[in-house]
DNA sequence: GGCGTGATGTAATAACCGTTCACATGGAGT
DNA sequence: ACTCCATGTGAACGGTTATTACATCACGCC
């Protein structure tokens, strides 16, 4: 690996732990006691300062990685988006073997994703970090929905050219859906409130009947 | 108003500016600090310090009013649920003239009130309260839901009884598409992204799909 | 092999915030 | 008039972000 060629001899323990002067591999330290930080204390619990003693370091280093607290969460965040691009084009498997059970793969794969990884879904849609500010995340995040937005053109595709809808406003449905089911039923902590059904279940019975109203049967 | 009696006579002038030792009214001053703060710098500057500096006290004249921060955020919160509780009853009107169009103008209340009041939005929705730690805020989201789940309840019942879907789940379907809408592209500041179409537009068709699929034609 | 330099980490510091505590004030009721 | 207690004050503690001058060392260059 790239970083472990810039770990000094004396370090090459592999527990994390510092031993010399340098870390050798702090952003990536850091990075990672972020990921911690979040699932077990939550966003408020992100410190720079905690951070930096996870890695071993002092309060100051940091710096040298990244320009503030925010930058960090934006790191995060936007290799939260990486993963999850992956994870919803795995699931789509580009429509095979049928475009409308890929589908739904894609919506259980959001979900799945929101409960697998509650600490990058946290630093992607709670941190509230303003997408102008980090152009890189904001490419990261278009660059999942893109996978969203190919699998509705592949679905329009099969309707009937008159009264076919806008494959974007399609993929931005599924999206909205998606996400407030995520927002709202499927956080770490099992949810804002109590459901009668699973998340996934929710999401697919909504997108079901979305697909219906479409004309696309399942 | 309750607390025009309690304030002192030298303190009437009804700018907000302290006059006397006590403030008459910091528990409102507090709150309507929090909610400029979050308008105005965002969560993150929402502070104790601060709101106390624009009601004039000190720094410890708060926790006489709110045990820590969190509970103010807590106490905007149950109030923007409150207000937004009232916005979807009165854009339901017990589903008059027509419960589908009635239907419709809850959605679009949902996302007016999403910009309109930025500041409760926020604080419902993106401050991390746990509902279970506020007892209180998760019973005045259950009233505001409440009216989703009427509105559902009433739009079900014009349907067949075989095959007639469960009403809380429309609900919380409805919910998912008009939250999610709402968070990803009706934020204050103009949405995480730019859209073909606006929010309102694109939650009208999406709902209406979504009939289409369950058999609730317009 | 020796050297310089830039990247990386440290210590110290200033400003800010949440929170607590002992104490001060004065409005309300007796 | 007097007391009570809700409300506000000032000081203090520990923690955080961020900056600055200084320390260390890995690497490339000769």
């Amino acid at each position: 690996m790239e970083w472990d060629r810039r770990r000094r001899k004396s370090d090459d323990s592999g527990d994390g732990t510092r031993r010399g002067y340098h870390h050798g591999n702090l952003r990536e330290a850091l990075i990672g006691a972020a990921l911690d930080l979040i699932a077990s204390k939550g966003l408020s619990g992100v410190t720079f300062a905690e951070a930096a003693r996870a890695a071993g370091v002092s309060a100051a280093a940091p710096y040298r990685h990244f320009p503030d607290r925010e930058s960090l969460l934006a790191e995060v965040a936007r290799r939260g988006f990486e993963h999850f691009a992956e994870r919803l084009e795995a699931a789509w498997q580009d429509g095979r073997p049928e475009p409308v059970a890929a589908f739904n793969a894609v919506g259980r794969a959001y979900l799945a994703f929101a409960r697998a990884e509650p600490a990058y879904y946290t630093a992607m849609f709670e941190a509230g970090l303003s997408l102008d500010d980090h152009a890189d995340l904001r490419a990261a995040g278009d660059r999942a929905f893109a996978v969203l937005r190919g699998a509705a053109e592949r679905l329009v595709g099969d309707l009937p050219r008159e009264g076919r809808p806008p494959a974007l406003m399609m993929a931005l449905h599924v999206w909205s859906m998606s996400h407030g089911i995520a927002a709202l039923f499927a956080r770490a902590d099992g949810g804002r409130r109590r459901l009668p059904m699973s998340a996934e279940d929710l999401l697919e019975a909504e997108v079901l009947i979305y697909l219906r109203g479409l004309g696309i049967a399942a």
